[in-house]
DNA sequence: AAATTTATATATAAAATGTATATAGAGAAA
DNA sequence: TTTCTCTATATACATTTTATATATAAATTT
């Protein structure tokens, strides 16, 4: 069995840049904009400035239905159209709010990140003199 | 059999910031300022802004030998002085190399967080007009 | 003498991620 | 027209990463 997207709050502790764990932001990010099928959300990602091909599609896939699972995300098929059917996404208020309090708390990740590469710096210089 | 650390190209790639890779770094950044064992070695994080319980010892032991697997440290046993034996490593030049071309490519990881990051916060805003 | 702290180590379990493969519609090329 | 490629989703399996639990033992504290 899966395990429950965010049961287990060490999936956003720490430093919480796990690969996953931004894409889950940026697919959130994405579906406010508009609604979108997996594959175009893949694609997407280069706007975020993340190579599409650092997400494989079957891990793309599978965060998309622990999402939907989680109650953050909800999709329909769309069969109408070319191509294969798609399942289209749509963000729900749920999912906007845990997309602002990831922000949060990213931003503060981020921060703590700079201090320590800057302490590591400091280290590196000091040995240079 | 372990995974030599750094075998596998993906261990470093992508935005490079698990957890353990952070604390590669830190503990290697210590070592340049003088030798230690493993319980100081965790202890010291704090003094990096890492609260010391995030590294459970046993994690903590098993990154310091797959370090030394990779010639990255080295390490010898103090039996004198007070308390049990200690593991006491040092930084090879290998471990000083690896570190500073570590800190290259994290700070090229940080900045991309950064705007990934200042990215969704615009999705964000645009949302609340 | 018993409990706690320091110190290292390993085995096991769980979680996260990557790779390989299957399916199938649609359009292009041979 | 049938073969190939592209679009699209999905699942099974394998590997990697991380966490937890436990074992050992010297030294110190109660």
């Amino acid at each position: 069995m899966r395990v429950k997207f965010n049961k287990n709050k060490r999936l956003c502790t720490k430093f919480g840049f796990k690969m996953n764990n931004i894409i889950y932001a940026v697919f959130l990010a994405s579906l406010i904009e508009k609604p979108l099928y997996g594959y175009l959300l893949v694609e997407k990602l280069e706007e975020f400035g993340i190579k599409s091909d650092f997400v494989p599609y079957g891990s793309a896939y599978r965060i998309l239905r622990d999402m939907e699972f989680s109650g953050l995300v909800s999709s329909e098929w769309q069969t109408e159209g070319t191509g294969p059917a798609k399942r289209v996404y749509k963000i729900t208020d749920k999912g906007t709010e845990f997309l602002r309090n990831w922000l949060v708390d990213a931003k503060k990740n981020l921060e703590t990140l700079e201090k320590i590469l800057k302490r590591i710096g400091g280290v590196l210089n000091e040995q240079d003199k």
